[in-house]
DNA sequence: CTTGAATGAGACATCAATGTCTCACATGGG
DNA sequence: CCCATGTGAGACATTGATGTCTCATTCAAG
């Protein structure tokens, strides 16, 4: 009968989206599975949590791939990401929190490949001039992540409208890292 | 005798700011004084957070006072608001996801002053021409939170200077914020 | 129908954090 | 000096989540 471990994974991610500290009882509940068959296909709440992370830089790769980062404006690359990114938003939310608690131990170096693949994105934009160079990629990369988890948890709360979820991201954050296009405006007091 | 209770908070602020899980026990070991002590003074580890809570609530009302969010261009109300946060940023993050955590429960009223307050300045920087309009002063409130949440993990992980904190925050919010001086730059792929 | 595998329900032990309590110590004021 | 208050150390029970196990049930294949 195989419990479909896909399903299972995806209500998971639903729920801890929003209760990130559900109870491995609410988890199985939630999928419509008894605590012990999550168990079965999870060995603990860490190993479920593991999965999460799994299935996260699995779509976000993917979302990587489809943006074709390399190609085009690196402007339209960007907002490419952002809107292939937007439908796993919650759950890249909840993994990015969840990594503030791993204090020691090493990130996943998935992680680090998609961390590479983004600020490589912001490299090239500044390498093209499309991007102002005084800010860094890595903080860039780091921004937009900010970004996302809290639109994401903005939009989960009400505050925000879901359909101008790409929309803000992108527009906040490409005018932030556009180039300004009057120098005249410069700060100046 | 009496615990410096304002020593203990920032203690335990600026533990928590690194490992958000930490026991009650290292909390008090991190002040210097026994779990008993610790006790006395905050009921539980709820009490604590609630004061932390507190203590956050203040600085941030503290900090938007001194910035003067109301005088001068909204533009550098901003930038004022953002260098006075700063010293802050690391308690600040560590309410924000904690926040996150509180799922039904309704927020400390504070909070809403000070979004209110700082959705204000944006809302008058959108009056004054200063900033665009296609962004709302609640997204852009939410973002700025994010935007210093992920810095100072961002810091606090060696990923960027402490030193650029400031200035990443503000030159990438503000130019999504700023009106573009170029409108024939706009975006037409 | 029979059988075997997977599941659901629940009991049980474990573990970590917490809340509570007692008692000894020391420190400062009278 | 004596006392009172605050503190440190630690024992103890409680609570909530978890890991583990058993057993009855169900469902599909043979």
């Amino acid at each position: 009968m195989a419990v479909d471990r896909d399903h299972v994974l995806r209500s998971a991610a639903a729920l801890l989206t929003r209760k990130s500290t559900a109870t491995m009882d609410e988890v199985a509940k939630a999928a419509g599975i008894s605590r012990a068959t999550l168990h079965r296909q999870f060995a603990g709440r860490d190993a479920l949590v593991r999965a999460l992370e799994a299935l996260g830089i699995a779509e976000c790769e993917a979302a990587l791939e489809a943006a074709r980062p390399g190609e085009g404006p690196a402007t339209d690359a960007v907002r490419r990401l952002v809107a292939e990114v937007e439908p796993h938003a919650g759950l890249l939310a909840f993994l990015y929190s969840e990594n503030q608690l791993f204090e020691g131990e090493e990130q996943n170096e998935g992680w680090t490949r998609i961390d590479e693949a983004v600020a490589g994105l912001f490299r090239r934009g500044q390498a093209s001039g499309e991007f102002r160079i005084d800010l860094t990629p890595a903080w860039l990369t780091e921004a937009l992540y900010g970004l996302l988890a809290s639109a994401a948890w903005a939009v989960a709360e009400g505050r925000v409208a879901p359909k101008d979820f790409t929309h803000m991201i992108v527009e906040l954050l490409l005018g932030g890292v556009r180039r300004q296009g009057d120098p005249a405006r410069r700060k100046d007091s």
